[in-house]
DNA sequence: ATTAGCAGTCACCCCTAGCGAGTGCTAATC
DNA sequence: GATTAGCACTCGCTAGGGGTGACTGCTAAT
């Protein structure tokens, strides 16, 4: 395998026809077949040829010596490079919006948006808010639940909306939390998470000598109720179903995609935190981000490929996206999870 | 097909020991294996005579002519309601309760439930709470977050937190909102849900003319935020992966766990309320539901068996279950199901 | 009622042969 | 020098056939 980077005009159009009737149909593409609908008025023969050089880019790959080409994971990602370049727009974005903005907590609205992603593209999707360190506090209440519980229920910027049950070494009052409540949010509103439970340890620390045991205790439970916004609660999956279209498809399907490697995913996706990890690996810069094949650093995903995009509205970063088997539609994966990304982000804005 | 229910004690020995080893084994048993490990010192011949009554009461069934024989989904329920008849306990509840007593909100119980669920059983498993009429309001609260929308965090009885976001027709006061929730908590906790909201409507006709806005807004924000405790919350499945289990276990299968059906029975698992609609038809009485392939309303379901167990603690009551191929480890499915929802109920009973 | 024995069925495995799609290579052509 | 026609070759796929073994159902004897 030479460097795959030089590749003359006439091998680059060769490719992407090859992959993308791969992709539509599902096998391997012949010669005489590139011959005929490349455009180039080329004969078979001469497609052998270049064919030949794409194999020893490691491009493209042989099933058997008499069979035609499919793509390799490198090929697929010139023509994914290829298509990025020329980028399409989503159309049917405004109705998208509207129906996105009915949604009401974040929560709502990252279901909506996996599930939307999922039709669309027909393929599995997830919509991801990681914990970010710029989403800023803007409400806390405390209920008492029982004897020994207090419910902490945090708001913060973007309508997120968290609880969380705290076990307590003592009784609380219910006037006394709400007196707590009203102190911790007239201190520390407007102040990131992560910035509120640093400057509430600070309090608790300058004032340890005060003795006052409502303040103390309101720092108390304010901390332990900041001190956890689950990563696992803000990541949605949906359309795991479609994930057997593409083995299903081609009957006696000789892909990669079997059982075996379906159960592989279907664990991974069970397993949240690790799913997380992933996507939080690929993706550092905003825009669109796509991952095929043995790209991927986790075995359990070399059969399959993730379009993702990060989107960003000032104050929080997630990313949205779908995972398909490496025979992806690439070009409609990329439009859709583009245009939903940049949706959500309009729609965040707009809050 | 005559009646299945008049078997001779030495029919129903040989079913049980047939429909156990199938499971176990998942090949068709043959006459001279029942002859040998049946314990009732008979020879194939004999057993090959029980064996064609017993396919005349179509219990049993051959694959081929030359086949040994496996359950019918009628010879599985046979089997599994002698199976009820000698329940056994679970070992481990002690240290189940302990764990699941560590959650918080109800939501966070079911989460667990149906992930201790799944591990035990290696099945799909799922935890429903259906929306009950005797769920009682513990505490409202409302939060301001922008200038047309209110949150809106309703605490009922049993831990139960869900929040809600509504659209208002105007802007509210942070000190006016937490006058109206102090409003609603003063008059309206401890009626149930359903109550709360009938009691609201009731005195928004009678003080209709009393023009006080306060009171009026805070009636009406009371209501909408009532108005939905939305059952898709409150239904959580876990361990899809081991769905897989069933179909890559016996290689070739013949049995009709095939991708087609894996694929129709994780759409369904995906539109939950069709699960939940499923769930609550069968789940009428408390304790112990076995339902078996094709005795299932829905076709999707019709390969596949499902063991639930509702719970009741007095003021809500729940359903815990899992599903695999009718091929199950019955004994097992029970002792698990049962013993786990019963821990729940005792959780639950503590709080 | 039970059983031994026997004939019959049928999935499974392996082998073979033929087909056809598609290739690589070479020699002729533009 | 690039392109192409032609040809030999490879190899997956399918169909068919024979052998094997695991069962069964039936019948006649116990």
């Amino acid at each position: 395998m030479t460097m795959a980077a030089d590749l003359t005009d006439r091998q680059r159009r060769i490719l992407a026809r090859l992959v993308s009737e791969y992709i539509e149909q599902g096998e391997p593409v012949s010669s005489s077949w590139l011959a005929e609908h490349s455009g180039l008025g080329l004969s078979s023969a001469t497609v052998r040829n270049i064919l030949a050089r794409l194999e020893e880019q490691g491009l493209v790959r042989q099933p058997h010596t008499s069979a035609g080409r499919t793509p390799t994971d490198a090929g697929y990602r010139l023509y994914v490079d290829w298509l990025l370049n020329a980028r399409r727009r989503l159309k049917s974005a405004d109705g998208l919006e509207t129906r996105l903005r009915r949604s009401g907590t974040v929560t709502d609205l990252l279901e909506n948006v996996s599930h939307e992603l999922a039709m669309a593209s027909q393929q599995i999707a997830f919509a991801m808010t990681p914990a970010s360190q710029t989403v800023r506090l803007r409400h806390i209440t405390f209920v008492s639940l029982d004897s020994r519980r207090v419910l902490v229920t945090v708001v913060a910027t973007g309508n997120q909306v968290t609880h969380k049950v705290i076990d307590t070494p003592e009784e609380y009052e219910m006037a006394a939390l709400e007196q707590a409540a009203q102190y911790i949010n007239a201190e520390f509103a407007g102040l990131t998470l992560h910035e509120a439970r640093e400057a509430i340890v600070a309090r608790m620390h300058e004032e340890r000598m005060i003795y006052d045991v409502l303040l103390t205790r309101a720092l108390q439970l304010a901390q332990t109720g900041l001190d956890e916004v689950t990563p696992e609660e803000t990541l949605h999956v949906q359309g795991a179903s479609f994930l057997f279209e593409g083995a299903l498809g081609s009957s006696v399907d000789r892909e990669h995609v079997t059982l075996e490697t379906l159960r592989a995913l279907f664990k991974l996706l069970e397993e949240k935190h690790r799913l997380v990890e992933l996507l939080t690996s690929y993706i550092e810069a905003d825009g669109l981000t796509v991952v095929i094949g043995s790209e991927h650093t986790s075995p359990d995903m070399h059969p399959f490929s993730l379009v993702a995009s990060s989107f960003n509205d000032g104050q929080r970063t997630g990313t949205v996206g779908v995972i398909g088997p490496t025979r992806m539609r690439y070009q409609r994966a990329i439009t859709v999870v583009d245009g939903v990304s940049q949706a959500v982000a309009r729609v965040l804005e707009g809050n």
